[in-house]
DNA sequence: TCCGAACATGTGAACGTACACATACCCGAT
DNA sequence: ATCGGGTATGTGTACGTTCACATGTTCGGA
């Protein structure tokens, strides 16, 4: 029976009951080479034996290298973001890092700042920023922030290391689709316009409506919520001037469809609906939804592949781009 | 024009220019009482102009602090979890605590494990666990956790420290709805059996439905998706010996409310569908869904508040209760 | 005028690791 | 036998902070 340990084993006790000393047992948990194979079976043993586990402080400390990366996020409770949050975390573990997350709530500057701060105090080697918002930028350039940043832009702001899902392609091909289809009025119900996101969705409708020579209807400005798309919808009813409603993002689109069905609308015999990300539920709505697919995921995971390199002393200045997907459902149909 | 900075200025630093010893320095930072409101200043001062940050890395080390709390989730991608995940991180903060996620991916126990070492690893101060599944509990066992634990618990598990929503309680509610309304052959579309929350909503239904003296019919075990509910509901359709469905979550319900209208019948005429969650989006599916709601960010805020109770060394040991509430809704109504 | 207590500030260590460098060891070629 | 060079291992130190303790300083009361 042994007395209470109050302490946690360290890298010299291993080296003490390994019989060796304590630079070898730090060789042998950085992979060191020559280490004769017979020591590091020793030293690795005791490890597991005593339960040994190194101190991430004190590496940090003498390495200088925290091995975290700072996320900056928005709505991390809609899919998207959630979805790409998830695999960078995954990814970002995989490669021996660890990551802190700051959720913005509200969108005013400073908070963004506070957010950013709290992310550099963790001392993190990096930072991705999903969903940026555009005063984002702003208070990453004032704050002189000088580690890598990976944003998961999509907007012709040509940051020198952006990962850019190609958001305008994405509406384009959207709004291309209704005009294929026959639909000459076409409204266009946006996302919060200091996202950068939905500026860019805005931005590749406009082009594209313009491009056809078409009426362009004024865009409603929202709030990415199913409610607003719903009141939104309820708004829009009484002046039934346009045959198309393209929102900029899937739940938008849900609310649309609910009070277009509510107001005995028929969609898409009577108003033609196309939205944005293509969520796991999109295909599952009344009517199964045509919309923008855009590969989280992938975006994600490309994200931290980007950052680990440009934080590796990488000098890759390119842009990754992504292109978005249409998905063509049933909430579409030609105009008769 | 100075030479290149280097090395991050310390406390020796700020020390130097405002004329006091380290030790005064690490007492402003540390909010200790007794030092001069005029050094104070001075020191503060001095922070700001060269913008000092403490070095968290040595800190942890020599207080053998982390000031990081663990999260080991699943699904952070479903609106309930990340609901839950983005309240802790904002919470924890607040506290002046980060936190370290792990997401579950797969359910298979060596997973598990290794997501609870990583976490133990980062040498987190105490763990949250969410939407937890039995083994993550075998796991934490036999890694023999010694940090405290909130688990966001919801079966009768009996864990010291856990936030119970009691889960029972709710789909209780959900399933005498559906008896009140005349409903006599009720059908529970369930979660993945190894999860708890989806154990006790069956739990929950079964209860219910032997206590009315109702036909049992076996539940059917689904894996949360949308996709999942519509295939389910259409092996349900050549059967039609039931009128109610009592699904485990809102997503499940959304993809049986597809397969039921795609098949010409009418919900809630001819069938009547129950979710869980309350998701955002269930007021907006069609018809708005009869669901359970449960407040996912009381949650999150709760467990950290629980959580960092015990660390600083609360010995409460009730656990706490948390009532979800049924929301009536379109898409249930009276068996006629 | 002096003393003691409260207050304000300073000094020496320690936390656990990695890096730079020093040393011991082994083997083959001279 | 001796030397050189690779391989294997050991020693000293620094990282930036907090803690325990030591010292200096101020102020009211005898």
């Amino acid at each position: 029976m042994e007395t209470e340990r109050v302490r946690a084993p360290n890298i010299r006790d291993v080296a003490r009951l390994a019989g060796v000393s304590y630079q070898t047992v730090s060789r042998v948990l950085n992979n060191s080479e020559s280490i004769r194979p017979s020591t590091k079976q020793r030293v690795l043993e005791v490890i597991a034996e005593i339960g040994y586990r190194p101190n991430q402080a004190a590496r940090a400390l003498v390495t200088s290298k925290s091995r975290t990366l700072g996320v900056l996020s928005a709505q991390t409770a809609h899919y998207g973001p959630a979805t790409s949050l998830q695999v960078i975390e995954a990814a970002a573990r995989a490669a021996g890092y660890m990551i802190s997350t700051t959720n913005l709530i509200s969108s005013d500057y400073e908070s963004i700042v506070e957010s950013v701060e709290y992310l550099i105090n963790q001392a993190v080697e990096g930072l991705v920023v999903i969903s940026p918002q555009v005063l984002v930028f702003d208070a990453i350039k004032e704050l002189s922030v000088t580690i890598p940043i990976v944003t998961l832009d999509s907007s012709g702001r040509k940051e020198p290391r952006s990962l850019s899902v190609d958001q305008i392609a994405g509406a384009k091909a959207a709004t291309r689709h209704l005009i294929d289809l026959g639909h000459t009025e076409i409204v266009h119900l946006a996302g919060p316009q200091d996202w950068i996101e939905a500026d860019a969705r805005m931005q590749g409708f406009l082009d594209e409506v313009n491009d056809a020579d078409l009426r362009t209807h004024p865009p409603l400005l929202g709030d990415w919520t199913a409610e607003f798309g719903y009141h939104a919808g309820r708004e829009l009813l009484p002046y039934r001037d346009f045959t198309a409603v393209f929102a900029a993002n899937d739940q938008m689109a849900l609310g649309l469809l609910h009070a277009f069905r509510e107001s005995g609308l028929d969609v898409p015999r009577d108003v033609s609906v196309v939205g944005f990300d293509d969520i796991p539920e999109a295909r599952h709505y009344w009517p199964p939804l045509t919309t923008v697919r855009q590969d989280f995921a992938q975006i994600g995971h490309r994200a931290v592949e980007l950052l680990l390199e440009e934080i590796s002393g990488g000098t890759r200045t390119e842009t990754a781009r992504i292109l978005p997907k249409l998905i063509v459902r049933g909430s579409t149909a030609f105009h008769t």
